[in-house]
DNA sequence: TAGTATTCCTATCGAATTACTAGGGAACTG
DNA sequence: CAGTTCCCTAGTAATTCGATAGGAATACTA
């Protein structure tokens, strides 16, 4: 179960452009140099968020990026879906399309099930709470458990 | 975040195994007709759950595969462990080894959120649950939620 | 108003990974 | 020994990650 680099690059983009301010634009490169992305692969991250109408930009000597609507109205997965398709997929297909036969029907309920708990979160945390550094509490309290970082 | 073939082929050809009882014993070619894998790649899979201890296997004109374990030991985590790598990664590393710096420092509770949340279904769900079709109630209220289905 | 610097935008290319295929060698059964 | 089945290595097509080069649009300056 893996997070492509295109969603996570486009999820820390966005954040820096909420912590910017829901009006200041910020320089591709700009981006680029704070956090550390390859900067030409960033801005064709930046152009699916881009047509995905979830940041503007502007040309020239005072251009740069900004958020098209307040940061507190989108959400994580609203970034992973423009840029990096659906939220969680199977086989590159999403769960409601699989077909599954035999003794391994159940497995179709499963994916939905770990579907809707990833959703639970990334659904509900928006840009502006990582920028603040303000997670709210149900998410806190998962991430508190000394158990959750442990490593298998 | 995508499930990648192999962890998807592995899951099924497990409880394909798990159906079957926990001595009996199946060929690769049946265990790929049965879900519709391509068998070559199916049997370096299966290479993978037996050297990670998952399955015992057999050579000649009687042989195959079988549990190496009863099938309401192993948890669908486990065997997604063995075949595909770490549950949960970003850009290819496990979550408490990634370094955000900035803004987007509340990214990594973030990550280590969805991870818990994940591994509270897959390591909780075994084989034998979804072999008996059968899963735990927690798993299925919420697969049970009409939203849950709904594609975006 | 012309020129120049800055920035976004597109297209292409190579390395690495994923998904899959092919063929032959090793071990077990009857 | 003969037939079956697992097991290992190598090779191919497609996608992803990341780098590079140049073109198009905008803003600042003289």
């Amino acid at each position: 179960m893996r997070i492509s680099a295109r969603a996570d690059y486009a999820v820390r983009a966005a954040v820096e452009l909420a912590a910017a301010g829901d009006e200041a634009s910020l320089k591709a490169e700009a981006i680029a140099a704070a956090q550390g992305i390859p900067h030409k692969f960033l801005e064709g991250i930046l152009g699916d968020l881009r047509r995905g109408g979830l940041v503007v930009s502007q040309r020239g000597g005072k251009g740069g990026y900004r958020l098209a609507r307040p940061a507190d109205s989108i959400a994580i997965a609203d970034v992973i879906r423009v840029a990096d398709g659906p939220l969680v997929s199977v086989r590159g297909v999403r769960p409601p399309e699989l077909s599954y036969c035999g003794p391994a029907e159940s497995l179709l309920p499963l994916w939905i099930a770990v579907r809707a708990n990833v959703r639970k979160i990334l659904g509900e945390v928006t840009l502006a709470h990582v920028a603040a550094a303000k997670l709210p509490d149900e998410v806190l309290s998962l991430a508190e458990d000394p158990e959750a970082w442990t490593n298998p």
